[in-house]
DNA sequence: AGATCGGGGGAAAACGTTATCATCTGAAGT
DNA sequence: ACTTCAGATGATAACGTTTTCCCCCGATCT
């Protein structure tokens, strides 16, 4: 009959109450205890302990926060994760947040249609999070922004130079970075510099805009933008294109894979870098430095991003007023893919 | 007086009592419309639904687990994020969930030291977590998984080619891989293959287990093994050290990192890959089929790796009692990094 | 010695939801 | 016309915790 017997033990996690009676205390003494409260005597205190060891007791998040109103849950809202910059954001988060105590939450938003806009925002919601960090480096993460309920409290990371709408943000200045970037290769004597920007996000992208301020102010003529999507392969289709071009002779991409795929197109061709066209990344993924040759770019502080968004949302929740956005420059890193022009 | 001024809303989210008072109905009437429940009349679902609209209503997703049961978040526990692998898997998981209709939670655990572990295994256990899922690829995440309390649904993500002690896994089989990887480099032609390992992870690693497995049964003479870091600067140390070794002329390397950290080191030293020395990676990161020459790497589908994590975990949490490890086999992936030794 | 005080601890309420149970209605079956 | 039944709804309990309230006690003060 073994087979047919109910099993003994449906395992139940051990609640408050099963420590309390095994402690022979009350429920709310326990409760201080685990809370530490002062006011409860040592032995007691003792006794709980040794009672909650034995049991292997875990407090019940989801009561716990019912009950306290607290909540330890911070959630991420981005179009992407594995991406170098997302990425590395998110680890900053985490770390933050996990110095706080505090756990993280990551939710994708597919796109930025409405459909999955709401979708996301609506599964993110549906966990008692303390608050949102929502990731804005493309249309997903605008719109998601954008589609945040009223009185949660929000933050934005992202590029832009100034905060966005109302909301607070940790922000790393990409204008500036732009222009820093362009400026340089105009320095190094170059007459113009092309670029080569990331897909549409809405009105304009900061690196884009730093980089025609920066061939306004030199009186430098700005050539067509040269739109792509983030990846190397739109690179290597834009270098095809470019090999073609006599009058190319700097290139400032949007981030660093579009550098690298433009850069192996040009090579393909029998075409020096940075001989006859310098080229200038975005981001400084790790690897860029071993490239050869190396990629001159721009370093994005990603991980301070993500920790300076997390302590900006801890302000929120703790309803500090002044909450202020915060902007980082990011620096110019000169390697080996830049030169003067052959002239 | 106006700065005095108690502020006059000090907003409280809506709740359940808020939509039934709005709608004229009682509150287990909303809430079985909320949860799609038949038995409740047309026009009543309707005031319901036009109630939860006008206040923004929410439901409070820790009294609803608390009360319910249902646990709608999932946790991954891993040594790091950023790193290619984790990300992939982390994207694979994410994605695989939200489908699902579950949000996903992320604890990085800092070391394998017992300290770090046990507080990133409190830190994930406060949220109200319906199972947990560790990448076991690194001692961090070997350390966790012993750590975790009984009871809980886990399941394991890694790298090995059977099941590590009684928890389900989704597996990669690495030990495949490397055998794979190394037996190609045998038919073209090398005597024997050098290999540089990851950070020694407790007994043993399935790449170099693969890799020696290939030499004993070709007989080929077993180099020793050089250790690394996971990063590229470990391989561009070993590689300055490589290029004074005459007898090597092919290499297989833990990860992508480390081979093209290798690959530059070569190259500063006038060594030409593929034709002094081949070269093969593991990983398969988007950026290294770029690289001159592209490199000939281990194609691992971390992606489906977290999908069929989450879909075991679904399992375990269901309770389902035939819930099957799964071990899936890399590709090599042949570019020009590797070619016949030159003799 | 009687009033006062504050540490220590238990009883009970409360959080917002879902589950159980009882009640009510109207239609179908005799 | 009287039961029967199923659909529809509300009252109430329950989940596991924290918080509030109150009582007891011994120590200190008049």
């Amino acid at each position: 009959m073994l087979g047919l017997m109910a099993s003994p033990k449906p395992y139940r996690a051990p609640v408050l109450a099963d420590v309390a009676r095994a402690a022979d205390v009350s429920v709310p003494t326990v409760s201080r205890v685990l809370n530490g409260s002062k006011y409860v005597a040592p032995d007691l205190a003792q006794r709980v302990n040794e009672a909650v060891q034995a049991l292997g007791y875990r407090p019940n998040g989801a009561a716990r926060s019912m009950r306290s109103g607290r909540r330890t849950l911070v959630s991420v809202l981005a179009g992407a994760t594995a991406n170098y910059g997302y990425a590395r954001t998110l680890q900053g988060v985490e770390t933050a947040a996990r110095r706080a105590g505090m756990s993280v939450s990551i939710t994708v938003v597919e796109s930025g249609e409405d459909e999955h806009v709401r979708a996301a925002i609506d599964l993110t919601l549906a966990q008692p999070t303390a608050g949102v960090i929502v990731l804005e480096f493309d249309r997903a993460g605008i719109n998601a922004a954008k589609a945040l309920p009223e009185g949660l409290p929000v933050v934005v990371a992202g590029g832009g130079s100034r905060r966005t709408g109302q909301v607070p943000a940790a922000l790393i200045d990409e204008r500036a970075a732009g222009r820093q970037a362009t400026e340089y290769l105009l320095h190094l004597g170059h007459r113009t510099v092309h670029h080569i920007a990331g897909p549409t996000e809405g009105k304009h992208s900061g690196r884009t805009d730093g980089w025609r301020a920066a061939l306004t102010a030199a009186g430098a003529p700005a050539p067509q933008i040269m739109r792509a999507d983030w990846d190397a392969s739109a690179g290597y289709r834009w270098g095809e294109r470019i090999a073609g071009m006599s009058d190319v002779t700097a290139v400032f991409c949007a981030n660093d894979d579009i550098a690298l795929g433009l850069m192996r197109a040009l090579s393909d061709r029998g075409i020096d870098v940075p001989r006859d066209i310098s080229v200038i990344g975005f981001d400084d993924q790790p690897l860029v430095a071993l490239w050869r040759p190396s990629l001159t770019t721009v370093d994005q502080d990603f991980e301070d991003l993500g920790a300076r968004a997390f302590g900006l949302l801890s302000q929120v929740i703790g309803g500090e007023p002044d909450a202020a956005s915060s902007v980082k420059a990011p620096q110019l890193v000169v390697r080996e893919s830049t030169a003067p022009p052959k002239g």
